[in-house]
RNA sequence: GCGCCUGUAGCUCAGUCGGAUAGAGCAGGAGCCUUCUAAGCUCUUGGUCGGGGGUUCGAAUCCCUCCAGGCGCACCA
């Protein structure tokens, strides 16, 4: 019996008692009745606190209600026991039979257990990352790279159309500044001070005159285009490479330069004229976002005529929608968080709801400490820890694991040392190591000849094994939280406490006949119950892009 | 000055439709390998949930206020 199916039953318990006139509900019966998994063991095997809800509305002492459901509750095929405890709590026992069942229920959906669908019908686009084509990837883009790529695969679990963005800045003064950087140091020249002081530079100069040795003989001007252009295509491979490489993939890499091209900025402000919220002052054109709650109106076309980078922000936004996306979510970094007025205002002036239509979520800082001294990235000195370095330092899944179990919007340090070692206290290692056990006992299965069978769920009647169980049946509801609240890290907690408690049934239940043994449904139950366990984890630890190691 | 984020055990942090005695790991202390991975497990010490007020059957959680720390407030990109 799943958490599922039991709340379904209360609510049916509800219903029948309305109906047989024991109870009544002036707003009639709740939709969902919420049934969690109790703290305390001595709370039964779920919980619901419906009769503490209900108690007011249905004039009824919360105690006596809960008596009453109780009743009914008792007959319900599947549960054993039925206690009314503290102010009014329903504590529901079920039969080993009943909970036993979920082993073969996830062991037959596979790879679809957990899967949700309390975002299906939604189009998602999800932004992140976007850094500007001038440089490799940092320790700045690392987080999100991460936690972004985890976000969407969680928003797909639970049944959303998801689209992974990046938008790529290439165009404007950066992008000049950036070419201007490349033709000096090909020339030997000092990069201007407001230039890209990266040693990467110099490394671009020497294989692009490599590749056009007839570059630095062009005209000034036609040859910081032509350095731009072949140092823009190089970082952007060389972005796209990086992040291959870190388990992170993108459906569409947007242009800001196609934005401009393609008419779509004047076709955004044609759409915002048209609803009455772009004015012209001081020869500017400037679009009213304070009536949207930002702090003050927003430029869009200079007085020298130019568009802004607002414009474009503008632009790209009534373009996603136009493209059919429900919602469009932005991630962005706390340096950035000051974007998050004006990109609301955008979404309400373009007649949406910024409470809705949009979400930006703000990841805060990390700091990545490598034995004892933090990797800090200086742009004047022109250091710089590309996001290869903390990989090469930390490994893809450790890297990936650590960033994605924290939320995002609590500062974090990490420390290499930490995150890569192999010990229990380790989450990556003890969650990954589960899994290598699991996948063993598998294999030793096989080796002994010893086959599942048929599943006789009465079978896992062992403490360990109803708590297990128990682990097992929230995944779907885990999912669906993290989705819903754009946390997975909630998958990461949630994979390291099933991880423990099946270490914990693994120390207490021998799941393989000892010796000459012959086989039993004991053994058999058990295998069904190992098998659906390292379904949980392989489907979690994939919806977080880390690797599930059949051996270690 | 205004805005966003954070403040929970010695340390790193979990904890959202408000629920039962506030949790986990580390660190400290004591144990468990003749058979499936000891990269594991068991027990134990440890708290004014930053302070104060409010809402109610019930608040770490919601509201107000104060304190401390981080970040941000361009006709830059």
């Amino acid at each position: 019996m799943t958490p599922e199916q039991l709340s379904t039953a209360v609510r049916d318990v509800l219903a029948a008692a309305v109906d047989a006139g024991e109870v009544s509900l002036p707003d009639g019966v709740p939709d969902r009745v919420t049934v969690e998994r109790p703290r305390n063991r001595e709370h039964g095997d779920y919980a619901t606190n419906v009769a503490m809800q209900l108690a007011k509305k249905a004039g009824a002492n919360p105690r006596a209600l809960a008596e009453l459901l109780a009743a009914r509750l008792r007959a319900v095929d599947g549960v054993t026991a039925v206690d009314v405890a503290g102010p009014g709590f329903l504590n529901i026992t079920v039969s080993a039979a009943a909970q036993g069942e979920l082993a073969r229920t996830v062991v037959e959906q596979g790879a679809e257990y957990g899967r949700a669908d309390v975002l299906t019908g939604t189009r998602l686009n999800i932004e992140f990352i976007s850094a500007n084509p001038t440089g490799p990837l940092h320790l700045g883009h690392v987080r999100w790279a991460a936690v972004g790529d985890a976000m969407a695969r969680v928003l797909d679990a639970a049944g959303a159309d998801v689209t992974r963005e990046f938008y790529i800045n290439d165009r404007g003064a950066q992008m000049d500044k950036f070419g201007a950087s490349i033709m000096a140091r090909a020339h030997g020249r000092d990069v201007p001070d407001d230039g890209y002081h990266g040693s990467y530079v110099g490394e671009l100069a020497r294989a692009i005159v490599e590749d056009q040795p007839g570059i630095t003989e062009l005209p000034e001007d036609e040859q910081l285009v032509a350095f731009r252009e072949a140092g823009y295509q190089r970082q952007l491979a060389e972005q796209q490479r990086q992040l291959d490489e870190f388990r992170t993939r993108f459906d569409v890499w947007y242009s800001e330069r196609t934005l401009h091209d393609g008419g779509r900025v004047e076709h955004a402000l044609d759409v915002l004229r048209g609803k009455g919220h772009v004015f012209e002052a001081d020869g500017a054109v400037w679009m009213r976002t304070t009536d949207f709650g930002d702090d003050k109106d927003r430029v869009l076309v200079r007085t020298d005529g130019g568009y802004t980078y607002f414009a474009a922000d503008t632009a790209y936004y009534v373009d996603k929608r136009e493209r059919g996306f429900d919602v469009c979510i932005y991630l962005l970094g706390a340096d950035h968080h000051g974007y998050v007025g004006r990109l609301r205002a955008i979404a309400a002036c373009a007649g949406d709801d910024a409470d809705r239509n949009i979400e930006i979520p703000i990841g805060q800082m990390v700091k990545i400490l490598d034995r004892g001294e933090e990797l800090k990235l200086s742009k004047r000195a022109g250091t710089m820890i590309t996001l290869g370095q903390v990989v090469d330092a930390a490994g893809v899944d450790a890297l990936r694991y650590s960033l994605c179990r924290y939320p995002a919007d609590s500062p974090l340090t990490l420390d290499v040392a930490q995150i890569t070692k192999h010990t229990p206290d380790n989450p990556v290692f003890y969650v990954q190591y589960a899994h290598a056990r699991l996948s063993s006992i598998l294999r030793n299965a096989a080796d002994l000849g010893v086959d599942r069978g048929e599943l006789d769920p009465s079978m896992l009647n062992h403490e360990r094994e109803s708590v297990l169980l128990g682990a097992l049946a929230e995944f779907p509801r885990v999912v669906a939280t993290a989705a819903e609240l754009r946390e997975p890290h909630r998958i990461a907690r949630y994979m390291e406490d099933v991880a423990g408690t099946f270490h914990r049934f693994y120390d207490d239940c021998r799941v393989l006949p000892m010796g000459d043994e012959d086989a039993t449904d004991v053994h058999r139950a058990r295998l069904w119950l190992v098998d659906a366990t390292r379904v949980v984890l392989a489907n979690g630890l994939g919806l977080l892009g880390v690797a599930a190691p059949e051996r270690m």
